[in-house]
RNA sequence: GGUCCCAUCGUCUAGUGGUUAGGACGCUGGCCUCUCACGCCGGAAACCGGGGUUCAACUCCCCGUGGGACUACCA
């Protein structure tokens, strides 16, 4: 009988999630979802001095946001469920990791370490400087019981290492196939710490063990530990999970993603504008593919066609570029209703009171620049043409109204306007007519003095379309100022 | 230094011994058009190097080279 599925995602709350993270995420969530399984969430935060409950916080907005939704995890609000092999926040497991620790005590298979961070650094150093390699060499292995007595009576706490055997270390991973790793090199390595609190491999191993972890979806520069947790399933006679580690995300100059090669946390790119499907899909297809070269898909089909195999072994570069392409794109398939409501806290931050707007003029607005736009953010500077009858021109636009032919072309239109009595849908292009026959400009030099006047810009949506959403009143505000 | 991972256009990738090496982003030429955007049609652009194995290697093996991870009382 097959076990159900259940994979987890275990961040550290030490800082804004990252799109690499968010992406080790959407693996474990697809996966889960793909195979019926519970996608579970355990925070991580063991190390005291950098773990903050804002960033736990946040870390639940985010993925909320993403809309990679939990089976199981530490609750925070009622919207999030509990599950049964809680607790999910490692700081609450203590117990249990000194219960664990106990048994490989009375096992011999650990041994506490006395000695200080600076003795530690000495030998390293030592080590370096004869060219060998920096290690624990096992100076408290051996330690009487007398001498360990001495060293707590000097009031120094003790942390604990494992008893590394030599040994070789294999295990399948399901993205790498086979792995096989020379134990002889590892020191023996710290499981728990003198301050009580456990180590990353120990923690990890009891934690998937308890919560019956049966797949372990995580990045590449965790490959390496994975031999050391090997070595702690054997010692408890657990049995390990299956492995799979994905590739690892990329800065254009393939150095580590961060800061400054631009927006790299979820949150940033939140605020940036970009669509949380966008980022999903995104992240989904980078360092993946899926069948028959498909690279625009919904949640629903990345799950139904997602498999690990299929995952790349190499590491990938964040393309930000790419990543806007396919924003651009869902906001294009975007219902224009849909995307204004998405839009309203972009709006109100580039100053536009959206509640005193009316909603279904907004609508014809966005409706005209919705194939313009990469991001939410740079909605305020394509539709400002529409709001100030004071708009500030361009110098393109001051060049092609400054010519003789273009000022007649203005005032033609403008005349037209001011005595016509067509309704605003047929005025326009009547108005149009009049200024064609009475000045015998056409096409550009018809249409780009009028783009200019009207808008101030020698770009922008169809004209007629614009016309129709300022209005006959606005238009000839903008004529007069324009001519003035 | 040690252990380990990886290697197809600039970037993300398809490819599983025989292909004109395919797609996408970006770049670029054209069409559409008052302009920009969208859309449509076209173009340039890649198998890291060297040895094997084989009738035949991008594909399999070995060795280099290059990139990356780990090597913490961080995770």
């Amino acid at each position: 009988m097959n076990k159900k599925i259940r994979v987890r995602f275990a961040p550290s709350p030490t800082g804004e999630l990252h799109v690499g993270n968010a992406r080790t995420a959407l693996f474990n969530w697809m996966f889960a979802r793909h195979s019926g399984g519970a996608f579970i969430l355990r925070i991580e935060d063991t190390d005291e001095s950098r773990s903050a409950l804002s960033y736990q916080i946040n870390l639940y907005e985010d993925l909320k946001w993403l809309g990679l939704d939990l089976d199981e995890g530490p609750q925070i609000d009622s919207s999030y469920a509990n599950g049964y092999y809680g607790p999910y926040k490692q700081s609450e497991r203590l117990d249990i990791y000194k219960n664990h620790l106990q048994k490989l005590v009375e096992e011999d298979l650990v041994y506490p370490c006395y000695c200080t961070e600076k003795e530690l650094e000495d030998e390293r150093q030592a080590l370096i400087l004869s060219k060998r390699m920096p290690r624990y060499m096992g100076k408290c292995r051996n330690l009487t019981g007398d001498e360990r007595k001495q060293r707590e009576n000097e009031g120094r706490r003790p942390s604990f290492r494992f008893k590394v055997q030599p040994q070789v270390i294999e295990f399948e991973d399901l993205i790498r196939g086979a792995m096989k790793f020379e134990g002889g090199a590892i020191g023996d390595f710290i499981i728990m710490r003198s301050n009580g609190m456990p180590a990353y491999n120990f923690a990890v191993v009891i934690d998937d063990h308890l919560m019956n972890i049966t797949h372990v979806i995580r990045g590449e520069d965790h490959l390496s530990n994975t031999a050391l947790q090997m070595m702690l399933y054997k010692a408890f006679g657990f049995e390990p999970p299956t492995f799979a580690h994905h590739s690892l995300i990329f800065g254009k100059d393939r150095a580590k993603l961060s800061k400054r090669h631009g927006s790299v946390s979820v949150g940033e790119f939140r605020k940036q504008g970009i669509l949380p499907e966008a980022l999903i899909n995104y992240l989904a297809l980078l360092g993946s593919s899926f069948t028959e070269g498909r690279e625009i898909l919904s949640c629903e089909e990345m799950v139904k066609y997602f498999s690990l195999e299929r995952t790349s072994k190499s590491g990938a570069i964040f393309d930000e570029e790419k990543l806007h392409w396919l924003n651009a794109i869902y906001i294009r398939n975007c219902k224009t209703e849909d995307l204004v409501e998405r839009l309203r806290p972009f709006l109100q931050q580039a100053g536009f009171k959206t509640d005193v707007i009316d909603a279904k003029w907004l609508n014809q607005v966005i409706e005209l620049v919705k194939t313009e736009l990469t991001t939410l953010s740079e909605i305020g500077s394509y539709i400002n043409i529409f709001f100030n009858d004071k708009y500030e021109m361009t110098e393109e636009a001051r060049k092609i109204l400054d010519s003789e032919k273009a000022r007649k072309v203005i005032i033609a239109f403008n005349e037209y306007l001011k005595t016509a009595k067509e309704n605003l849908q047929e005025l326009y292009p009547a108005a149009i007519k009049c200024a064609k026959e009475k000045t015998g400009a056409k096409g550009k030099e018809l249409f780009m003095p009028i783009r200019a006047a009207l808008t101030g810009k020698t770009t922008g949506p169809e004209l007629d379309k614009v016309f129709a959403i300022i209005g006959k009143e606005a238009a000839l505000k903008r004529l007069k100022l324009a001519t003035s």
